[in-house]
RNA sequence: GGAGAGGUGCCGGAGUGGUUGAUCGGGGCGGUCUCGAAAACCGUUGUAGCUUUCGGGCUACCGUGGGUUCGAAUCCCACCUUCUCCGCCA
């Protein structure tokens, strides 16, 4: 959510940075002129309440029955106008409020100039990918192969896009996220374990509703949600609350399955396990006041020791304005190199949110010198996405040993 | 799932229709006293919005959302949530 007031008094920049996105600003033009109509309303009937407030507390001393029955009439006027005009001030609400969730966080100046995904910049490359001596073979076919990716009885089970890890796999997986739960604790991040449901307004505080309604599963009958990323609770852990400025930076790891409906064709893209509807992922979160960029720093590192300590070679990849999260100022991706289907895998997108989330969700702080309450920053970032980060380890394993480390079943 | 009781400010805890944004106690902060501290005493202590001649002024908020009323923390309805007992369960 942005400053209401930013917009108000810096339309154009706003509208440049909806359109650096590739978005239509039209809304911000409309925000501004309900805002203005808010504020004339809102004055008309605060002015109106003032009036009765005092004319109430008088009927309260009147002993008169006539007098009193005199001025209650009269004030049964005012009421009828405070509730048309209380009504006309919640629509304009209403619908202000519903444009400005939909609106995306402002471009970082850093932040390069670009129409989507193919225009985003490789930034640093680490580790070399080194040519493979015999023939790779792509996870999916060496994953069935040992046995240990059973993709038909996962979509007997659930359906296309679900997958069961047998044996070396599910280990796999298991020892990989208690490493990297390990190393970013080292780090100084402290685990949570949340729940993997949650309520909307977790959702819309870390700016995954209204928007990406379509692409989250839930309950349907009640306000249920299965999150889509450990980002969404732990965003909302501090929803509604103001911390004290000495138990700042707040730095969280969390391990959780995640869940996305995204409806997407078959086909090369989904093949194998690198984007399934539900997956494992290590996160790396922090809340802070401003000078947040060090701290987005300071998640990067955590996330690329995973990889570094793996041996994977990997790449920072800027995202561009056209392919910036909705909720983020500035997001690098990390991507290591998967030599088994010969492609950069995405296994962690590190964005800074600015006071965004905090907005939506008021996250805040008291700050000490003043005493008084600010959003703070909220920053997130993978580390790592398991299934990606197992497709590349899987393939690491094979190459190193010359033959499987797994035993087939 | 059934039965019952609650949710008030930083905390405890009053308050069942009219100067109650909220008695009182504790805590915090400022001060007096003191060589210093404790004690005692005095003062102060929420969030947000609108507005301002920047001194302020006004409005809203007592779990959340509706309703009744000239007027709601107080009455009514729905929801969320906590606790106790029973049932069920890893």
């Amino acid at each position: 959510m942005l400053d209401i007031n930013l917009i108000r008094e810096n339309q154009e920049f706003v509208i440049k940075a909806l359109q650096d996105r590739q978005m239509d600003p039209a809304p911000v033009t409309r925000m501004v002129e309900l805002d203005q109509l808010r504020r004339t309303t809102l004055a008309e009937v605060e002015k109106l309440k003032a009036e009765r407030n005092t004319a109430s507390k008088e009927i309260g001393r009147t002993k008169d029955a006539a007098e009193r029955t005199a001025k209650i009439e009269a004030m049964r006027v005012v009421g009828d106008q405070i509730t048309a005009l209380d009504q006309q001030v919640k629509e304009v609400e209403t619908e202000l409020n519903s444009l400005a969730l939909n609106v995306p966080n402002i471009p970082d100046g850093r932040v390069p100039y670009g129409t989507g995904e193919d225009e985003n910049v490789v930034i640093r490359h680490e580790g070399v990918v080194a040519e493979p001596k015999f023939d790779t073979i792509p996870h999916w076919d060496l994953g069935t192969a040992l046995g240990i990716i059973d993709f038909e009885r996962g979509a007997k089970l659930t359906g296309s896009r679900f997958y069961v890890l047998n044996d070396g796999a599910a280990r796999l997986q298991r020892a990989l996220i208690s490493f990297m739960l390990d190393t970013h604790i080292r780090n100084g991040y402290h685990e949570r374990y949340t729940p993997y449901m949650v309520k909307s307004d977790a959702l819309y505080g870390a700016g995954q509703l209204p928007k990406f309604r379509d692409n989250l599963y839930r309950d349907a009958e009640e306000d249920l949600w299965f999150i889509p990323t450990a980002e969404v609770p732990l965003t909302g852990l501090y929803m509604n609350e103001i911390i004290e400025e000495e138990e700042l930076p707040l730095r969280l790891t969390s391990y959780t399955a995640c869940f996305r409906r995204e409806k997407m064709s078959a086909g090369r893209d989904v093949r194998g396990i690198k984007r399934g509807h539900q997956f494992d992922k290590v996160e790396l979160y922090c809340c802070l006041p401003e000078k947040s960029d060090e701290e987005h720093q300071r998640i990067m590192h955590s996330a690329e020791e995973v990889c570094r300590k793996l041996e994977l070679p990997y790449r920072i990849i800027q995202q561009c304005t056209g392919d910036l999260g909705f909720s983020a100022q500035l997001c690098y991706d990390i991507e290591v190199w998967a030599p088994g289907c010969k492609e950069w895998l995405e296994v962690s997108s590190i964005s800074n949110d600015g006071d965004f989330q905090a907005r939506r969700g008021a996250i805040r702080y008291r700050e000490k010198e003043s005493g008084k309450p600010r959003f703070l920053h909220t920053l997130n970032g993978s580390g790592l996405g398991l299934p990606r980060t197992l497709i590349a380890v899987m393939k690491l394993t094979n190459n190193r040993t010359g033959r499987s480390s797994f035993r087939k079943r």
